[in-house]
DNA sequence: AGTCCACAGGAAGGGCAGGCGA
DNA sequence: TCGCCTGCCCTTCCTGTGGACT
């Protein structure tokens, strides 16, 4: 019988899967029915929650802390087990207000919660204090508890004010019914600085910080959930201690240690593997970094691109200041820099370059303020580093380093070429 | 000590797109 | 549907800055 190309690679994924017992258990989809060190801050959550099964109104709760100190699996264990605990008297909508298209402004985060509570509203087209009115009356007729819970609630004050959470947290004075009590979920610690002390006042009434993982407790995280993953045999303790000291690195993130346990289980898998080995952990680490900087390169308008297809021109020509001491500049200075001798690119350089660019491909040529401030976006991203030097006579600029692999590199040349900002 | 460079980065405002509300 | 509003992107103008040079 005659083999299809593809026959090879479906039929070793159709056979017993080999390595993966339930993947599912390491995404952020899986609520487990464990949480290994955060014991206090659960019981925490729960006490202030739990008021809502005799039908009385919970303060309102903040919980803190950095990315992967399972903030937002404890908060919805809590109110997974509340809900089924109170046989229907409390109800609790979750939102991630990051999401694109929920919380971009007042009108659909509300009416993503008015469809939550099973109302149609328009996607566009009503008066926000209607949308308001539709929400509230929900709410009010289901004459339960709700608990809001806001994740990421600082990127939704970001985008849209804090205004709706000044009408959120009044809302209980027009509802008759109904107690609606509000949960949110922030990185940011500084966040509640930054609203209004009326909201701020009404809305912290309970906080909770949840602290980085150290390895040890990362450890244990990852042995459980690699338990549930895999079958037995696939992974070795030694390496969950591996992914757990990465992770730990990187401020005790829970999250990213889950994503090397699954990529490298995926790697393993793909290369037909029935055992992980430490090879694939490392690949999996480069992988998970190169799909960041990728996914963040991708997403950037024309202008970044051009911006970084200026930086990756003079890195691979090695036109920096450090290469052409002695000789005049791109931008038509003197020769007499000092600085610059590591290999690193400055604003002006990169101004020039990026002028080219723009010519070359018919894009607009932007001023240089902006570009300094493109450069500062790049960044805060985490695709460049760039700090401010001072070479005295010979003014002030930023240093600016590409922290990228020669694959990276590669890869995100070949973006710059899909955008029509390079040639290929 | 004063000068100078090459920017950094803040402030103000223009133009535009998209959302809001009547 | 249309005027108004808001936010975003961008420019222009400006002051500030650290350290080499005079």
């Amino acid at each position: 019988m005659e083999t299809k190309p593809l026959d090879n690679i479906f039929n070793s994924y159709a056979g017993a899967a080999a390595v993966f017992r339930e993947k599912d258990t390491l995404t952020d989809r899986h609520i487990p029915e464990r949480i290994p060190h955060r014991e206090e801050q659960i019981s925490n959550i729960a006490r202030v929650l739990a008021p809502s099964l005799r039908g009385q109104r919970v303060s309102n709760l903040f919980i803190f802390g950095t990315v992967g100190t399972g903030k937002s699996v404890s908060a919805k264990y809590v109110a997974s087990e509340l809900e089924k605990k109170s046989g229907g008297g409390v109800r609790v909508l979750y939102v991630n207000c990051k999401m694109k298209s929920v919380a971009d402004t007042e009108y659909r985060l509300l009416a993503e919660l008015a469809r939550g509570m099973g109302r149609r509203v328009p996607a566009t087209g009503l008066p926000t204090d209607e949308i308001y009115k539709i929400f509230f009356s929900a709410i009010d007729e289901e004459k339960k508890s709700l608990i809001l819970v806001l994740d990421e609630i600082d990127a939704l004050v970001k985008k849209v004010g804090d205004g709706i959470l000044y009408n959120l947290s009044r809302a209980n004075q027009e509802l008759a019914n109904t107690k609606l009590s509000i949960v949110g979920i922030s990185n940011d610690v500084s966040f509640l600085d930054t609203i209004d002390p009326r909201v701020k006042s009404s809305l912290s009434e309970e906080e909770i910080i949840f602290p980085p993982y150290n390895a040890n407790q990362l450890r244990d995280i990852l042995s459980e959930r690699a338990r549930l993953a895999f079958n037995s045999g696939v992974i070795e303790d030694g390496l969950i201690a591996k992914c757990a000291a990465l992770a730990a690195q990187e401020h005790g993130d829970a999250r990213k240690a889950l994503d090397l346990l699954r990529v490298a289980g995926e790697l393993a898998e793909r290369s037909g593997k029935d055992r992980i080995t430490s090879e694939h952990i490392d690949q999996a680490e480069e992988k998970l970094d190169t799909d960041r900087v990728t996914t963040i390169v991708k997403s950037q308008p024309n202008q970044s691109k051009a911006v970084l297809a200026a930086m990756l021109s003079l890195q691979g020509r090695g036109d920096t200041p450090a290469s052409t001491k002695g000789s005049k500049q791109p931008n038509g200075r003197g020769c007499s820099r000092q600085s610059g001798s590591d290999g690193f690119l400055e604003t002006g350089d990169i101004f020039s370059e990026y002028e080219k660019i723009c010519k070359a491909a018919g894009l607009k040529v932007l001023t240089q303020r902006r570009i300094s401030d493109l450069i500062s976006e790049l960044d805060m991203l985490g695709v460049i580093n760039a700090r401010v030097i001072s070479k005295g006579r010979y003014g002030r600029t930023k240093e600016i380093r590409l922290i990228l692999s020669r694959e990276l590199t590669d890869r995100i040349r070949k973006i710059m070429v899909d955008s029509y900002i390079l040639e290929g």
